[in-house]
DNA sequence: ACGGTAAGGTCAACCGTGTTGGCATAAGGC
DNA sequence: GCCTTATGCCAACACGGTTGACCTTACCGT
């Protein structure tokens, strides 16, 4: 039978770790952030957590009730990072667009935690006031429901999409990296023209592009729709 | 020190497992997929597919570098049988569109597969081959190449990105997905008015669509973005 | 036809992983 | 200050990828 978990307000005693740290949920997805950032994609596991923290691997299990508890939170806390770093102005374009990069930064600048979290809906609060807030731009900029519902679809899995495959590049080593981005440096611009006329064509401009993230261009295609159907509603409206 | 992979072409003894099985690399990746599909996500392990193939796991070693190695091959076989259940028609708009279902189409048959392989630049021959067939596309209908290699790179990464993303979805058990899609129907449903009135407006409409995948409508934007560059480089060429 | 070479399959072992059940200890309500 | 029990610790388990030494037999050259 697996230990109970028990959630970090509802904790009642705190006991310190016996190399004296006082464990928190907090505490622990901040260190697994530190760790997942330090040793890279696979260097988050039970043992070198609690190596970290000064506690056994087991403890952890007191907070959450597996790492893949841990993985939703640490989701989570990312979220919260991003609407942390957003701010509202009331113009819907701007705002919306702000809030799409926010997203796309907080999970790139911890791309192993990304990668790990990204295609995951947590439902957890933090999320939930991302949503709150991606419908209420909409919405408040006059779109039917209908639309601001498709839209906001489109707008959170896009982000996050872009955001896990983005992170799944820069999560890897450095040596793959460069590798995979040299790829079109040089497989791709070695392909003779006879038998790959498009890509022997293009290969300058792919390999100075394709390092960079497409996500901002696909945003910028989102807010195009978004206002095509906004000047729709409004002629419809009146 | 690991032991050498041999290419499979380059192969030139074909010795016959104990129990009877020719390995090959084709045989493994087709192993590799049904594994994949019966035992779910984490269910392709190096021991559990040497068992499936009647040989002993350390073999694969002479086939793939690694796991890893493998992984990479298995998403280029998923890219091969998404570019050959595509068949062209000329007319640009259609055929991109085609292109991008089929390629989400072929990742989404095999979610485990999809999770473990989307956000990968393989650089392998097939994957190459559908970027080639990309670029003609763009290409063919008359786009400058700055414009064709903006939009390639963006239709490819947001094509695997959502296959990803959707894939992750599916790939959970089916206790979870049902839980998660469930989550629209009840946690964000509950949502009082007076804390997140924009979720409760639209909560209807969310469950209904969230279960759903965004790739369809990103396409179209997509497209909708191609053919209006389209129109302007016809606009400027004559 | 056959012998020697080395390719390719097998075996046993290593170390690291998540996870659990039982136990010890001390925090905090009374 | 006692007693309860929450909470941290320990040891162990099953399973993961990977490797190095090994054996066997398919094939090449004669």
């Amino acid at each position: 039978m697996p230990k109970p978990v028990v959630r970090d307000e509802a904790r009642r005693r705190r006991r310190p770790t016996r190399q004296g740290t006082v464990l928190s949920e907090a505490l622990i997805v901040d260190t697994a952030l530190r760790l997942l950032r330090e040793h890279g994609g696979g260097g988050l596991t039970a043992r070198r957590l609690g190596l970290a923290l000064g506690a056994d691997p087991s403890t952890l299990y007191r907070y959450f009730a597996g790492m893949d508890d841990l993985t939703r939170a640490i989701g989570d806390e990312l979220m919260g990072r991003a609407l942390g770093s957003w701010a509202a102005t009331g113009r819907w374009r701007d705002d919306l667009r702000a809030l799409g990069l926010a997203v796309h930064a907080a999970y790139l600048a911890h791309p192993q935690a990304a990668v790990l979290t990204a295609s995951r809906v947590t439902g957890r609060p933090r999320e939930i006031a991302v949503d709150e807030t991606i419908l209420g731009i909409l919405r408040g900029a006059g779109l039917p429901d209908e639309d601001a519902a498709r839209i906001y679809h489109t707008f959170i899995d896009q982000s996050l999409a872009f955001a896990a495959l983005d992170a799944g590049a820069l999560a890897l080593t450095e040596e793959s990296r460069t590798a995979d981005e040299g790829m079109w440096a040089t497989t791709y611009a070695r392909l003779p023209a006879s038998s790959h006329p498009h890509i022997a064509a293009t290969a300058p401009l792919l390999a100075r592009r394709m390092p960079h993230s497409a996500y901002p261009g696909a945003l910028e295609m989102l807010l195009d729709h978004t206002a095509a159907r906004l000047r729709a509603a409004r002629a419809a409206g009146g």
